[in-house]
DNA sequence: CCGTTAGTCCGTATTACATCA
DNA sequence: AGTGATGTAATACGGACTAAC
């Protein structure tokens, strides 16, 4: 049976990380997934449906559950897995058997591996992105210090000389949140900074002086 | 055509173990 | 040696999807 559920797309945000390609393939189907198989017991390139034998086993063993233990990947296993992590955030079936076989793992360790690291993407990216808004935050809250400030004089221009000055034109800043860098426009202009930053990050438009 | 069921995979939360400071 | 923190393999569960009936 095919499945061509596709929605791995929820983890597509819109901040470019390392190694995070999100181009998962569409096929997928047929493994059976469900049920606790004790798949400790020494890494060895079984099939699925030896795994389910294996389970048995346990199951037959003294009735009471086993201890799980937990194993290590090596060092090459973990550095394949995020060679083929880089490439794919999922398997197809052809592709967790041909990887399982290749690292002498069983394609439901794979399938666990894939499912893990793809959980932990997720929490890198909203980390990132928690970081982000942090920084935002400070620099609104920066912006708007700022701004009260300028209001401030204004009003106190307002109330000083009656004519013979020119008052300047009121500013805002605007930073950058690639190279953090805060420069002051009119509000003439369209200030980014003063777009939420709701569905796209701006990590992906810094403003053109950015790259000067 | 529509509803139901079974099978599958996925995301998420959690657990349990290994390792390190 | 004992212990708490951390990382991660593994489990549990529910949702989404598809095919078959």
């Amino acid at each position: 049976m095919e499945n061509f559920r596709n929605n791995s797309s929820c983890l597509e945000l819109s901040i470019a990380m390392p190694g995070f390609s999100s181009s998962p393939s569409g096929e997928m189907g047929g493994m059976a997934v469900k049920g606790g198989v004790d798949i400790n017991q020494v890494a060895s390139s079984g099939t699925e449906e030896e795994c389910m034998e294996e389970e048995d086993e346990i199951s037959r063993n003294d009735g009471g559950p086993t201890p799980r233990k937990k194993l290590r990947l090596t060092k090459d296993q973990s550095r394949l897995l995020e060679e083929s992590f880089r490439l794919n955030h999922t398997l197809n079936p052809k592709q967790k058997e041909a990887l399982a076989q290749q690292l002498n793992l069983k394609p439901r360790q794979v399938e666990v591996w894939f499912q893990n690291r793809r959980a932990r993407s997720k929490l890198k990216q909203t980390e990132m992105e928690c970081e982000y808004l942090k920084r935002w935050f400070g620099s609104l809250t920066e912006q708007n210090r700022k701004l009260q400030k300028e209001v401030e004089e204004l009003r106190a221009m307002k109330v000083g000389p009656p004519h013979g000055r020119h008052p300047l034109p009121p500013s805002t800043l605007t930073m950058c949140p690639r190279c953090e860098r805060v420069t002051t426009t009119t509000l003439l202009e369209k200030s980014p900074t003063t777009t939420p930053p709701a569905t796209k990050m701006p990590f992906l438009q810094p403003p053109a002086s950015c790259y000067n």
